[in-house]
DNA sequence: TGTACATCAGTGAACGCGCGTTCACTGATGTAC
DNA sequence: TGTACATCAGTGAACGCGCGTTCACTGATGTAC
């Protein structure tokens, strides 16, 4: 009664148990087995909702997408005007990151290898990639003599917002570097997106 | 004679046949047992020239910090003015990412768990970060009126040459991304840094 | 309302595998006299 | 130049481990009549 022998979700049981240990081991412990010890079922227990290990792991990384779409999106509300919107887009990704390495890890890694084979995931992959070039298409659209390929401009924005917040994942960059005045991740990351933002406005010499 | 007892250089053979199983099977598969056996030597011979498997990763990944830094340099060299060398030490970066992605992995990937036991690793990897950072600071002597903080600038171009070049790694991006319009990934690169290259020119309003 | 039975979601034992590391060893090399 | 011996750089067997996956199974659930 207590443990009743079916268990009514543990599809997604198992999802949130592989986010706990991506949050607390990280990705080199992120086991099959692990798993389903962690959500208490036994070990073969996962095969009956997942094909392999492989097609947990997507559906654990489109749940990152969806995570990382939520933090950008409630950075984006707060924004009035589609300039301080790309920027809180960005500091959202960021934000995201430093808070969840090892699910951004995986969404990215090699892990996964073959993913056209997780439509799932590749559709809310494509859903975080729309929301960033829509709003610097937006962006763009209040400047009438700007000349910046709008599909340049959101690969740079994206290059510069997954670098940095690679970086900081990777222990590269520490919020203190910048001569010794300790900031947090979320001002020092603010201050360098929007160096960036500011290219978006150039306009032709 | 054809197989002495002793190797020789056993040390170096090892890193080059890691560097090897990098390039043709990627992190996933380098193990210190395929390492020896690519090298042709037994399992435990690794061991009179490493402490353990950690320490191997370290010597591989501060070679391939060596190797960014050389194809940094030979686009630098190219380069008359401090503006352009930006720009091509931007493309080096990104360029040794594409050709080197499991090298790359490594280099800042989460399998080293200890980086600060390695001190040879950190060295080498502060010079790769001192080039960038030593350049990103001529390009803006030259202007007088700039207010661009340099390490703002620094870290914000590494951020962005950085994640551009992990996002072609994991082919996020892929090089005909823009509009159908075929074009190799050194252009590509060289156009997204171009644009950003351009933020560390602006002036007070 | 009660029963037979198909289906579903779990279990537990077992498979074969590759891994990092240790241990006692041995062959090759270099050095002191 | 020759020999004894210490040191160095390899070997091969073995350890214990955790892994992904398969298999035959069983308990629980739901549905047809």
């Amino acid at each position: 009664m207590s443990q009743p022998y079916h268990h009514g979700d543990l599809r997604h049981a198992l999802i949130a148990a592989a986010i706990e240990i991506l949050e607390i081991d990280g990705i080199g412990a992120l086991s099959l087995r692990a798993v389903a010890r962690r959500a208490g079922v036994s070990q073969t227990a996962p095969y009956r909702h997942f094909r392999n290990k492989e097609a947990l792991l997507a559906a654990v990384a489109a749940e990152g997408f969806r995570g990382l779409i939520r933090h950008m999106s409630e950075r984006a509300e707060g924004a009035a005007d589609p300039a301080t919107r790309v920027t809180a887009i960005g500091v959202g990704y960021v934000a995201f990151a430093t808070r969840h390495p090892a699910q951004l890890r995986l969404m990215f890694g090699p892990e996964i290898q073959s993913k056209p084979d997780h439509p799932e995931l590749i559709g809310v992959a494509r859903e975080a990639y729309a929301m960033l070039s829509g709003t610097i298409a937006e962006r763009l659209a209040l400047d009438d003599a700007a000349t910046v390929d709008p599909v340049i401009a959101t690969l740079a924005s994206w290059s510069m917002v997954h670098g940095l917040a690679l970086l900081l994942v990777d222990r590269q960059i520490n919020p203190n570097m910048t001569g010794g005045v300790e900031i947090g991740t979320d001002a020092l990351s603010a201050r360098i997106i929007a160096l960036f933002g500011e290219a978006l406005t150039l306009r032709p010499d």
